[in-house]
This record gives structure tokens, sequence and C-alpha cells, in this order.
DNA sequence: TTGACATTACCGTCCAGACGGTACAGTAAG
DNA sequence: CTTACTGTACCGTCTGGACGGTAATGTCAA
């Protein structure tokens, strides 16, 4: 019964995200994510009963299209390892989603907690990956680079230029394929 | 001595990264910093006119620190390289300060614009590197890897448990010697 | 030495504005 | 009648920071 939803929900979170780029992490207030959304701001509030109950439905929904990206991923080159996989993916979405991902600071700001679905998250996958890499530096290496990776596009430092970017990526690819 | 010492402005530092991270980083308020320093709200303002300012010195205390630890390993041990004295110094640091820098999430919610300093370190710390290392893709793979460890204390994720920690520095260091 | 003034380093209060959230009446569609 | 809102009015709280003191510490002239 998860299907259902008005198209409202989807509009005030993309508003929520768009608001926390813009006005920056710490000032994500209602009112302005209301008003993005074209939405009022009774409106937001019978979709989302708190600011909290937001936040929530943000982080959720960033790791269920994660989740499902990588199982699109993995069904589409099943040849590849679950790490590969992982990598290519990661590295494409730091590429593209330039600082998509800003409003976990505001969440943050929030209220640190929100982040543990993302840690338990992170915990099962690594989980996988442990059990599917036979050997366990490979895995610390290019993961831990990936992260780093992530890190840089969270917070908006372009310390690397493209072939940089490349070179990076494709060498992690070889090393967890080597 | 021109130099006044007023141990104040000391202590409402400290007190600033203490209560960012008790209260959490969203929940960093200038009362707050005052009463955990021990000092007067107007005292605080005296020493720094507005928040902003206190951001400011957080953030460059910070990166002061950074810098003299790296002079001062790369002193005591003239014969390692430059990177292998940033991968160990860096790795120490999430080792033994936990969450010490979860402040920085303050400065973020605030205002990003904070962090340009810590950006432009980086950047300058990292063209020091490149001009310092022969090979490019040893110190794309160990920066970035050990980017992600940062990343991954900074957000509290233990992720790790010691063996593997210990395990990936040793590798990362093996690699940058290799 | 002393008295007069200046600066430093801080104290404690007050306030305007922002924000999360509530309440509630209305409404258009199915 | 229910669902999914709109719109307005409102409340309590929190927060940055402006402001007016004030005690201690210099500084300097007589």
């Amino acid at each position: 019964m998860k299907q259902k939803k008005s198209n409202s929900r989807e509009k005030i979170l993309t508003a929520a995200a768009d608001v926390a780029r813009e006005a920056g992490p710490g000032n994500l207030s209602l009112d302005a994510v209301a008003s993005r959304a074209g939405v009022s701001k009774g409106g937001l509030l019978y979709n989302f009963p708190s600011k909290a109950k937001l936040m929530q439905a943000l982080v959720e929904e960033y790791l269920n299209d994660f989740q499902q990206a990588l199982e699109t991923a993995r069904a589409a080159e099943p040849d590849k390892t679950l790490l590969a996989n992982y990598l290519r993916l990661s590295a494409q979405e730091c590429d593209e989603t330039k600082d998509a991902a800003s409003w976990i600071f505001s969440a943050i700001a929030e209220d640190p907690d929100f982040l543990t679905p993302m840690k338990t998250f992170k915990r099962q996958l690594f989980e996988r990956l442990k059990a599917d890499t036979p050997n366990l530096k490979t895995l610390l290496v290019t993961y831990l680079a990936i992260e780093g990776l992530r890190s840089l596009s969270l917070f908006d430092t372009d310390l690397l230029n493209e072939g940089e970017r490349e070179l990076l990526v494709d060498t992690l690819l070889e090393i967890a394929n080597g």
C-alpha cells in the first residue's frame, strides 16, 4: 500500500532540497519550503506533520534511490563484481549531482540522529562488500577512496580536475578488478 | 609585550566547539557558548563582534593547528616524504579527536562560505603534494582514501574496526612509499 | 606622588524578528 | 462524506546583537 501519495509530497521533497542548496543548510524553514513547492504551509504540514518527518523522508528517499540504482546497475552488468558496480555508481553520482545532497547538512543541523539510517545502510552495504570481495586491502583502499571523493563533492571542493578524477576512478576500478 | 593575553578568547573558542558537540551543530547559540565559557554574552561579543567572526576564528584556529602539526611532523622525520607525513598525521588526527570537529557543521549551517579558507588550504596542500610526489596515481588513491577516513570520522560513522583501520593506514603508507 | 582621564575587558538587559507549530474555516474533486 | 489541500491568524520560544553600564588597568601631566 505504499503506492498512493499525491504529487505534492514529491514536489515538497525536491523543494526542500532546492531551498537547502539556495538558502543555505541552516536556513531551511518550512515557510520557504512551502512557498518554493507552490504549496501552502498548511498543505506542507498536512503531508509532513513536522519538520522532523520531512527530514526523515528526505533521507529515506535518498537511500531508496541509491539502493534502486545499485540493484539496477547490478542487474545490467552481472559479470562485474559488486565492488566494481558500487565504485562506478558512486563515482557517477558524485559527478552528476554537483551538490544536490546539500540538504544533508540541513538534516545534521536539525539533529545528527537523522543520519542514523544512512549509517546503518552504509554498514550493511559494507558487510555485503566484505563478503563479496576476496581481498580486504583492496576493498578498504577503494571504498575509502570513493568515500573521499563523495566527501569532496559534498563539501563542494573542486580539488581534482576532470583528468585527475578520471584517472582516479580508472585506477580504483583497476585495483578492484586486479 | 604588545600581545595582550586575553585567555577569554581561547576559552570561548573551546567552549564553542564543546557546545557544538553537545548541543548539536544547529544549536550553537551565543548564549550557550558564553555561559559554557564562563563569560557573559557581552564579553563574548567583545572578543568576537559577531557570530560570523567567531566561526571564522574557529576555522582559522583549526587550520593553524593542522599546519603547525604538519610542519612539526616534517621537522621530526625529514627522511619521510611529505605524503607519508600527511597521511600519518591525518590518520592520527582522525583517530584521537573522535568528533572534535563537529563544529564544522555549525559553520556550514551558519554559512557554507566559512569553509572557503579550508578549501584553499586543501588546494595549496594538494599542490604541494603533487609537486612532491612522483606518481600521480599513488597520490590520488592515498589522498582520497585518507579523505574518506576523515569523512567517516567527521560523520561519526564507525564503519571500520581497529584492525581494519590499522590495515588501511599501513596499506596506504605502503603504497605511498612503494 | 598624585590626580585626571583613557582604554581595556567585560557585564547584564532588552528587543525585534524569525521560526516551528496550532487552530480553524473554507473548498474543490471524487 | 472523505481526501487533500488553501489561507489566515496566531502563539511561544529562541536568538543575534545593540546598548549602556563598570571595574580594573594603564598613561601622563603637574
